[in-house]
DNA sequence: TGAACCTCCTTGAGAGTTCAACTATTCCGA
DNA sequence: TCGGAATAGTTGAACTCTCAAGGAGGTTCA
């Protein structure tokens, strides 16, 4: 059994293939592994938080908060695209259905009349006080609170280099 | 603007509530954002990699890993939804894409009749050890490449910590 | 001016996930 | 052994994401 979920080798029941790639180490599956396992928990953990708070998941929760901390809590969309690490697709589906909800609306630009300007709500932004303080504390008690301070800064660390690469 | 895509306050402009909860900090928040890129950025690659050169998602080679090291290559539904981090109705449309693909098939369970035995068939396998040298290529360029020793030990400490407790 | 090209954003289809039933079977206590 | 509760697995609807296609508006350059 040396098959990884994902980052590793399959059992080939010892047999050594020409030009072998190279495995993931031991210690390597180990690592991609906890990582598979403890991403899909986070990531599930506070999903189920915010859509029984707030009837949403968490890539629209982040659109929201980008959009309060932009300058007139408006964006253009694909700004608020690249802000969020999110494809203009996806961007045009979250904002229409944060539309329907009254959270966002859809003016047009005044400088692009191709462009369109994503801006918070009154209702949005109360939605969004609404909902921080329990999402907060999800994301404190799943995973701040189970680190020291080494590992916040290693976490981080670790994050910066994955981003920089991809 | 001190909003945290999803861990962090909301701009508030100075305003202190009672009863505040207890945010993150500065650190806290960068890691989380970092975190939240990373993460999209890594699933997002290995995706399309997966997706690319097998045809399938990362959640459904990882059913093909756990069903290729189980003793006789296979597994009940139950005990493979569990070993791959699944609820069990993901589990059930899983499988029936992947039967449809040839890759499993399901067998009913001898000792159980409400059971189902899920079964790694030899195309499977095979397609497992075709996709698996490009796939772990892509988790090696993606993450390990880029990180030391020291931090794959932490990455894996930290994700041990949050499934722990998850 | 006009043609080619690029950018902004939307749309619809297809795929995967979740959630809430629902069926069938097994377990367990009176 | 009977009946209620728990377990195994499936199903369909709703939702989100991706991907490919397309319309509309800008930009460039001859």
């Amino acid at each position: 059994m040396n098959s990884t979920s994902g980052g590793g080798e399959i059992d080939r029941g010892g047999e050594a293939p020409a030009n072998e790639p190279r495995w993931l180490t031991h210690d390597e599956q180990r690592a991609w592994r906890a990582y598979l396992d403890a991403n899909r928990l986070l990531v599930e953990a506070i999903d189920q938080e915010l859509q029984r708070d707030a009837g949403i998941p968490h890539t629209y929760y982040e659109i929201l908060v980008r959009l309060s901390e932009a300058p007139g809590r408006r964006l253009r969309m694909s700004e608020l695209a690249e802000a969020a690490t999110a494809s203009r697709s996806r961007m045009s589906h979250a904002v229409a259905r944060l539309e329907v909800m009254g959270w966002v609306r859809r003016d047009e630009c005044p400088t692009d009349r191709r462009g369109q300007v994503a801006a918070l709500t009154d209702e949005g932004f109360a939605a969004l006080e609404a909902a921080a303080p329990a999402h907060v504390d999800c994301v404190r008690r799943s995973l701040f609170d189970q680190l020291t301070p080494d590992q916040v800064d290693a976490l981080r660390e670790i994050s910066e280099a994955v981003v920089r690469h991809l």
